[in-house]
DNA sequence: TTACAGTAGAGAATTATTTCTCGATTCTAC
DNA sequence: GTAGAATCGAGAAATAATTCTCTACTGTAA
C-alpha cells in the first residue's frame, strides 16, 4: 500500500499535451503571475478545462478553488512527472541534415536529454566535429554505450538501416530509442520506441487540405 | 446523391497510420509480390488486422476474400488519398538547423509537397543558398506567396516569432501550416494548422522510461 | 466436385477518451 | 459575517476508437 496510484499508464494523448501546457506556463511566468486556473489555459489554447483539469491532476498536482494552480509548483510538477528533472544521456546514430539539425538544439538539456556524442558509418563524417560533438564510428555506438551507460538511443539514419542502428542500441543497453527513421523497428519487450515520422505528419496535414478542397 | 460517404473525417489516428503502411507496402513491391493482406501486414507491424482493414478501407479500396488487396492499386489508393498523388507548392520560413534539414529532404516531393523557397529575419541569411534554394527576406513571403499560389507553409522559426510569421503566411493565402514551433498560433478557420512539437515527442518518450524505472 | 482454409467486410461489443454535471471549497466584495 | 462567483475534484454520461464475432466469398488441394 505504498503507491495507490499507477493502475494505468498515462493515455499518450495526455502525455503529448502536458509539455504544451508546460511551454504556456513557462511564458506566463516570465510575467509574474503567481497562479493559473485551467479555464485560463482553456481559454488560450481552446482546450477543454475539464480535459486540461485531468491531465494535470496525472502529474499530482492539487489545486485550489476560485485560485487556481501554483504556477511555479505546477511548472516542476509536470516537469517531474515527464522525467525532465533529471537529465539522461543520449547517443544519436545519424548525422545527416537531420541529425544534425537535433545535435544544433541546444536546449534538450532542459527537458531532460543530453546528446553527448553522434555516431554516423560515413568514414568522411567520422571524427568530423558537429555542433560540438565528435562523430564517431557506428561500430563503437554498443561499447561505449555500455560504458558510458547511456539511457537513450536517436535514430536519424535512413529506413533501410534502422534496424540495424537500433540492434547496435539495444546490445549497448540503452533503453528508449526516438525513431526518426519511417520504419518500424523491432526491440525486445521492455524497450521504449518512440516513433517520429515526418511522412505521417504530413499525411495528415495534406489530407486534411485535400478533404477541404473537396467539400468547397 | 453523388459523394456518399464523407459523413466524419477520418480520424488522425488512422491518417498516422497510412504512411506506415504505405512505406511497409513500397518496400514489399520492390519484393516482387502482387497482393498482400491484412494479416501480413498486421503481423509485420505488430498491429491488429481488422485496425488495419478499417484504416485502408477509407481510402476507398476494395480487397479479395482469400487474397487480400493488389499491392500496386493499395499504395495508389493511398496516395490519392493521403493528397500525395498531386504536388503543392510549400514555402518555409526559418532557415535555422532545423529548417535547413528540411530543405535537405528531397524526398517530400514523392509525398506530394516541394518546398520551393526558403525564409527569415537575419539579413546575414537572406541571400545565402540553402540546399538548392535561395532564402530571402521575410517581409516578402505574403505577396510572393499569393502569386505564386502556394498553398502550404512551414514555420521553423523560434517559438517566440512563430504567431508573426503565420499571420504573413496566412495574409499571403496559405491555407496549411506545418508548425514546428513549440507553440500554439491562432489561425483563422479554415486554416489546417498541424503541430509537430518534438518537446512533446520527447515528453512521451522521457516520461514512459520514467514510468518503467518506477516499476522495476 | 467437394471440403477446407484464409480472408474481406459489416456490425456488435469492448475499451478508452473526452465532455458534462454537480457538490465542496475558498476568495472577494459588501 | 454573509452572499456570490470562480474553481477544483470526482463521478457520470457521451463520444470515439479499437477489438471481437460472424458471414460470405474465393482460391487450393484432395
Amino acid at each position: 500500500m505504498d503507491e495507490p496510484k499507477p493502475l494505468r499508464p498515462t493515455s499518450e494523448a495526455t502525455l503529448r499535451r502536458l509539455p504544451i501546457y508546460h511551454h504556456l506556463l513557462q511564458k506566463r511566468l516570465s510575467t509574474g503571475i503567481k497562479t493559473i486556473s485551467c479555464s485560463q489555459i482553456a481559454e488560450e489554447l481552446d482546450y477543454d478545462a475539464t480535459q486540461i483539469r485531468k491531465d494535470l491532476a496525472v502529474t499530482g498536482i492539487k489545486g485550489r478553488p476560485k485560485v487556481g494552480y501554483d504556477l511555479a509548483a505546477l511548472i516542476l510538477s509536470i516537469e517531474t512527472f515527464l522525467g525532465w528533472s533529471r537529465v539522461r544521456k543520449a547517443f544519436l546514430a545519424g548525422s545527416g541534415h537531420l541529425g544534425s539539425a537535433l545535435l544544433g538544439y541546444n536546449r534538450f538539456s532542459h527537458y531532460g536529454l543530453d546528446i553527448v556524442a553522434a555516431f554516423d558509418r560515413d568514414p568522411d563524417r567520422v571524427g568530423t566535429k558537429v555542433h560540438g560533438r565528435e562523430v564517431l564510428p557506428i561500430n563503437k555506438l554498443a561499447g561505449l554505450a555500455k560504458r558510458m551507460r547511456v539511457e537513450v538511443g536517436i535514430i536519424t539514419v535512413p529506413a533501410p538501416v534502422a534496424q540495424e542502428v537500433a540492434d547496435f542500441m539495444v546490445s549497448g543497453g540503452i533503453r528508449a530509442i526516438w525513431n526518426f527513421a519511417p520504419t518500424k523497428i523491432n526491440v525486445p519487450a521492455g524497450v521504449i520506441v518512440q516513433n517520429e515520422d515526418l511522412y505521417s505528419s504530413l499525411g495528415v496535414l495534406l489530407q486534411k487540405l485535400s478533404a477541404a478542397h473537396r467539400l468547397v
